[in-house]
DNA sequence: GGAATTAGTGTAAAGTTTACACTACCTGCT
DNA sequence: AGCAGGTAGTGTAAACTTTACACTAATTCC
């Protein structure tokens, strides 16, 4: 450190987007501002990276003082360092975000968590700094990340319906999906184990519970599978160009 | 700043992987290092972030003090901030990889870029810093970003033949295509304009020479398009897992 | 004129995706 | 007991996409 000190000036953040699924909506952990700047508007959880931390330390030191999870899914999104993103001076901040179990998240005695709230994510729509903006990058990679693997078991309770896998599907992706493809596409990766044990106390004609297995998903991983899952054609009718080749 | 003054001592920095594509090979641009550390080791280019310079600013002046390029292809992948990545103090660098065509590249004046030679991506094994680590990250962000959109052509010159486009896309992908499987695909896409030329002084039968048509490729980047690029199974023989559901 | 070399082309079979509608099973009400 | 209301659960045929595969065409060089 010498003729570079005029840049050790700077700061660094991480914030996190954790994302949890309940009564059939995606929702977002966000934080009351308790003071200024952007007292009294709802924000993203962050905090400094302390000098000696790594990078995902910090995002997981963050989420565990909120939440009291460890081993959540975590994953660095971006990195938001616009000149004035922040009034006190140069601050970087690195985006993650994670997938909870809301079930098994309890509110931490700390105070930052006494200030939190979920929201629906589709409701957001003002946040501080450019907190928004950070929100949406996060939520744009969960979807394509959601096409690409069954992440979905990371949000949901570990007894499920198949019901409530594709309504967590479909909030995430913001469409409609068929249930007979939808259900053919997801057995036929074999990665749910039926129960044998069906929902109780619903007035209607109850579902098969599953699980997810947790093994066979480790393989899919290591094997670099991956599945699409396309919406429902039912009410596009998008005008489909059929591009054909331009051949002899 | 008054309470978290300890915190505004870290820099951070934007580092640049540039990628090209020559004779049937990928390449990136390395800087050799005239100085400690890491003095006489390659190092992918980068820069100290001015105090009042946005990140992707950063990277662009980066890329342009080095190659004399502007408005190229340039996205940020990921950030490094592991606590002993730099032997000066916490420095916190963002990467972000560009491509562009080697014919266009003319070697600058600065000091720099005396010092910058392009690499086969593939034999680079040992760089400065966590450089590698870097490059390994960009080499797979590069990687996906081919299999859903046709990137390749930021990378080849303003005329080129399909199997020069077919290496390219298998220079990336680290496998072999089929050839008229490719063609079909690339051509059905309708970003080619057949320039109705041939190749000149080779001594084989000439091949067609094509552009890229922009107009089309901005509509199909602004409509969410994408395509798909299935390696040649001809010598893999994959025990290709049917996978059936589970159903009664 | 023939050897060498790369360009260029079509098709059938396998696999995947899509659209679509009815019966089954449970509760709660009368 | 039976019916209404509500969600669960299931199969198939058509359209489309992907795959595997081999020969002829055009040029240069000798």
């Amino acid at each position: 450190m010498n003729e570079f000190n005029e840049y050790f000036k700077s700061a660094f953040t991480v914030d996190n987007v954790i994302f949890g699924f309940d009564e059939g909506d995606l929702k977002v952990l966000l934080i009351n501002r308790g003071e200024e700047p952007f007292k009294g508007k709802w924000a993203l959880p962050g905090y400094f990276v302390y000098p000696s931390e790594d990078l995902d330390t910090a995002a997981k030191r963050v989420l565990d003082e909120l939440t009291g999870l460890r081993n959540v899914y975590l994953e660095q999104v971006k990195t938001f360092g616009a000149v004035g993103r922040h009034p006190i001076g140069r601050v970087i901040t690195v985006a993650y975000f994670s997938l909870i179990k809301i079930s098994h998240y309890n509110i931490q005695p700390s105070s930052i968590a006494k200030k939190a709230k979920w929201h629906s994510v589709s409701k957001v729509d003002d946040l501080a700094f450019d907190h928004k903006e950070i929100l949406d990058a996060c939520f744009n990679r969960l979807k394509w990340l959601v096409r690409s693997r069954p992440v979905g078991f990371e949000l949901l309770p570990p007894k499920f319906t198949l019901t409530e896998l594709q309504h967590l599907y479909e909030a995430i992706l913001e469409t409609e999906l068929d249930k007979r493809n939808f259900r053919k596409k997801i057995l036929s990766m074999n990665l749910l184990i039926d129960l044998d044990e069906t929902q109780e106390g619903v007035a209607h004609r109850p579902a098969r519970l599953y699980k997810f297995d947790r093994e066979k998903y480790e393989k899919f991983l290591a094997e670099g599978f991956s599945f699409e899952l396309k919406e429902s054609k039912k009410k596009e009718k998008k005008t489909k160009k059929k591009m054909r080749a331009n051949l002899a």
